[in-house]
DNA sequence: TATAAGTCAATAGT
DNA sequence: ACTATTGACTTATA
């Protein structure tokens, strides 16, 4: 009843979940949910939260030189309230996407952004809450990104082509139609037609294995057209590559640069695979999802579903200011706790310490 | 050990 | 403010 947990275990996290989880500053690897155990019915309803290590590439340098980071504590005083927001990550379904690539498959799965399958919260679901704080939530300068998200992701969900809920074994192919059609400007545009009709297949993205294999392991990326894709998309929502390249790949601005712009064919990749893998899946998400993945600042936790931010984090804003902004989705610390309950979560391992902190077992 | 692949991070360029 | 370039470094592999 005492494990005092920190995140220096973040690498025993397993099974853990952070309701709280002070990130690190940038490294999203260490924020993002990288397993989600969400069997129903049972204490693993938790998400966990995962770190998402880097590719293939761990290095111990990563761990020792550069970034000392940020073994950072579960410290923080989860004093103020919680932004809520509903968590549409996945399910285990996703976690076969990632195929056992040297070691990344394990990191791979903390990539999972498929939408979350019936795990009985969906009544909670608020729509409204969600959006409120794609629109809201701002970190520093990424103001346009964000400023996309309340608009795009409402109208997109006003036309109810989010939740393509191709979870489990769904096509993976059906992507993003609103998308397919889009233009890259500013591109040599190589083959006339929508960007997937790069093979002779419908199989846009994917060379070889058309469809029947959702499981995004096996297939073939067509590595220049996820580039291209990448990058329109991209321009598009002027998502600089820094941010996505930190929080969707979690690779440096450079390295995505230089992916994007020469792209090696999927056959002379190796453990790049994983990079390009990740793009692709992304692009697979719905823009609601998508989204989500990129707003992940590292400053929140995910836990049954719903992500939890710390709202005096989001910005320097007044009480004041932050309440007229938030009036909805603000889920103090005993509607956490409430919420806890409900779901029957006291009886799992979740402990609470003293206030502001969140140790499991 | 040599080489290739993948990446980081500094920095130059826009 | 972003993106592109590139030398150095790590890791894996022949």
């Amino acid at each position: 009843m005492n494990t005092d947990m920190t995140m220096d275990g973040i690498g025993s996290l397993h099974g853990g979940v952070a309701v709280s989880s002070v990130a690190p500053d940038y490294r999203p690897e260490l924020s993002l949910p990288l397993h989600h155990a969400m069997s129903v019915g049972t204490y693993t309803t938790l998400t966990p939260l995962q770190p998402l290590p880097p590719i293939s590439t761990v290095s111990d340098k990563f761990h020792h030189h550069h970034h000392h980071h940020h073994h950072q504590r579960l410290s923080g005083n989860v004093s103020g309230s919680f932004t809520l927001m509903r968590d549409e990550r996945g399910l285990p379904g996703m976690n076969n996407l990632y195929s056992p690539y040297h070691k990344d498959h394990m990191s791979g799965m903390g990539q999972s952004l498929s939408p979350v399958l019936g795990n009985g919260l969906g009544s909670i679901h608020n729509t409204q809450q969600g959006l409120h704080n794609y629109g809201t939530t701002t970190h520093g300068g990424h103001d346009k990104m964000l400023n996309f998200d309340a608009h795009h992701t409402a109208s997109m969900l006003a036309r109810g082509d989010h939740h393509q809920h191709r979870g489990l074994g769904g096509p993976a192919a059906g992507m993003m139609p609103h998308l397919n059609g889009m233009h890259h400007p500013g591109h040599p545009s190589p083959s006339h037609g929508p960007v997937l009709a790069s093979t002779r297949e419908r199989t846009p993205l994917l060379l070889g294995d058309a469809g029947g294999n959702s499981s995004g392991q096996l297939e073939e990326i067509n590595t220049k057209e996820v580039a291209q894709r990448i990058t329109a998309e991209l321009k598009r929502y002027s998502i600089p590559q820094a941010i996505f390249a930190q929080r969707v790949l979690c690779r440096s601005q450079g390295t995505l640069s230089d992916l994007l712009r020469n792209p090696k064919p999927w056959s002379k990749l190796k453990s790049g695979r994983e990079t390009f893998r990740r793009m692709w899946k992304w692009l697979q998400e719905p823009e609601f999802q998508r989204m989500s993945a990129l707003r992940l600042a590292g400053k929140s936790g995910w836990c049954f579903g719903f992500c939890f931010t710390r709202r005096d984090e989001k910005r320097n804003l007044t009480q004041q200011q932050q309440q007229k902004e938030f009036p909805h989705n603000v889920l103090t610390f005993h509607l956490l706790l409430l919420l806890l309950a409900l779901f029957g979560l006291f009886s799992s391992r979740l402990l609470f310490t003293h206030f502001g902190r969140m140790k499991f077992i």
